[in-house]
DNA sequence: GAAATATGTGAGCAGTTGTTCATATGCTAG
DNA sequence: CTAGCATATGAACAACTGCTCACATATTTC
């Protein structure tokens, strides 16, 4: 059975405004901004970059210690960087052959911290 | 090259607190708890359940509304419900042989509104 | 310049995900 | 009881992810 809006009846949708939440996210988001909003939440869907970002919060740390503290190999680190830059979850400092890299901004230690404790709880 | 903690010398980790998102993710997390959060997240990183969600946000649905706002097949979205369910991101209410699904908690709203305005900014 | 170090990247493979199709369950109406 | 509708679920297949390996790039040191 393939319901579309359009169509006769049965089941029909009834708006019902009532949130606080509606207001933050208000309407219908863009197509374009659900599809880079999932893309984001994909990469945070990994434990071993959750490890990343988690070792970076509040502070800036060089790819090699990120190895060493996520427990993985310097070049799965700089890949899930690579990934992790796209997105705008964390920039880096260059500074000789060293890169320092920390959280982009305030809204992802906001999605660290809301997140695990939606899961403590 | 495979830096471990323990291992001596070259780029060694030196620790620096000084954070707010620090209080609230202090320490190492759990490894049960990061494995969860990366899960969630993962259930999260889809635009059609993203959909569901948003569709969600301040009201009760049932499920083939939930089929025709997201645009996808009702089996499509009873395994979407599914694996939202399993992870505490909506919950529902049977009515003879309709299920009515709306958000878990107040932190779903919160990872939604706090990830738009990252990918809008 | 040559060797060493820190980081970035492409290819490729094993494991996972999202959808559809078919079918099952459970409630309701006649 | 039988037909019909709302929802749930198992199987299966194409598409995608995360890691490692091999190598490239860039900077420092000697």
């Amino acid at each position: 059975m393939t319901h579309t809006l359009t169509e006769d009846g049965l089941c029909e949708v009834d708006l019902v405004d009532e949130d606080v939440v509606r207001d933050a996210m208000s309407g219908r988001a863009a197509d374009q901004d659900v599809d880079r909003l999932a893309e984001t939440f994909q990469v945070l869907a990994s434990p071993t970059r959750l490890r990343i970002l988690e070792a970076l919060a509040g502070r800036e740390l060089c790819v090699c210690d990120l190895a060493a503290l996520a427990g993985v190999s310097q070049s799965a680190v700089s890949h899930h960087l690579r990934m992790m830059r796209a997105l705008r979850l964390v920039r880096y400092r260059k500074e000789s052959r060293m890169a320092y890299y920390r959280l982009d901004d305030d809204h992802i230690g906001v999605l660290l911290a809301t997140g695990l404790e939606h899961v403590r709880e």
